[in-house]
DNA sequence: CGTTATTTATTAATATATGAATCATTAAGG
DNA sequence: CCTTAATGATTCATATATTAATAAATAACG
């Protein structure tokens, strides 16, 4: 093959996709005083009564580093808070409270709407075989240990 | 449809595929001093002998006010360097210094053997239909003026 | 021409990412 | 037990993202 293109890498086109499709959700979560990676944990609180920070972590993609300013932030507007187990005090668990849930549930239409318009605007079979596509680029992480994201790590 | 599962929505697929595959590239950076950011500025330098900034800033996808900090230091460290624009002061050209393409001619290759591997461990027809696919979510950007990225505003 | 808009890069303030180090706690081994 | 190793959250330093504002230059217009 010819030398790859930067603008036609895989990364590129990720970062471009990306572009693309957060700033329509940023928007949104603006109006409500939240950032994204906020939005993000509030989102995963949604389901889940109470969550480990590693498992937090996890699955909102944000960092460890990053994720104890995150929560500082919204413990500050009363959104979430902390807990520390009791049978192993290393462990942080983190909870929405009812402030955090009735924000969750005034901004999760909008979002909902959001992304209803986004799969809208795209053909059904290329929506899915783009998903199809990004799972198994993300099954590459379990194969290739050394090259696990800083999250995992 | 059933309600979207976080972890199974288009963002975070996206971002996941990213933390994926890039921390092999980072560690190839990082081996070279250099970041995610500098390089990509380092690899467009590469194709063109000068370039607008804020064509840069379009190619690279970094938004203008990082990219005033990115090519601040990679100046300090004398790999680039900025030239005002003779028949409108208010444009920046970027160019590489001899010292910048020199480090590019060096990191190059590990990069490009990388890309090589990545490709190596996706099933070919996988790859283009993923490409193929971020290519369509790309192209909705100029459907959309109004949902353009950071970069382009 | 002179005033007002627009454009381009930059600065500022705050939030997050990255990589390394630290601190407290728990697990493992002799 | 006691020491050492491993784990989990956190801090630290630096770089970048995001959004708004600004300053300089140019364009547009009366």
């Amino acid at each position: 093959m010819a030398t790859q293109s930067f603008s036609g890498s895989l990364p590129m086109m990720l970062y471009r996709a990306l572009d693309v499709v957060m700033p329509r959700f940023r928007r949104i979560f603006n109006e409500f005083g939240l950032t994204e990676q906020q939005w993000r944990v509030l989102r995963v609180l949604w389901e889940t009564e109470e969550i480990a920070f590693w498992e937090l972590s996890d699955i909102t993609l944000i960092p460890a580093p990053s994720l104890v300013g995150v929560i500082d932030r919204l413990a500050k507007q009363r959104l979430v808070d902390r807990r520390r187990s009791e049978t192993d005090r290393r462990n942080v668990f983190v909870f929405a409270t009812n402030e955090g849930k009735a924000l969750h549930r005034r901004v999760r239409p909008r979002v909902d709407e959001a992304y209803a318009d986004l799969r809208g605007s795209i053909d059904e079979t290329d929506w899915n075989q783009l998903i199809d596509s990004l799972e198994r680029i993300a099954s590459l992480a379990a194969e290739a240990p050394d090259n696990r994201p800083a999250v995992n790590q």
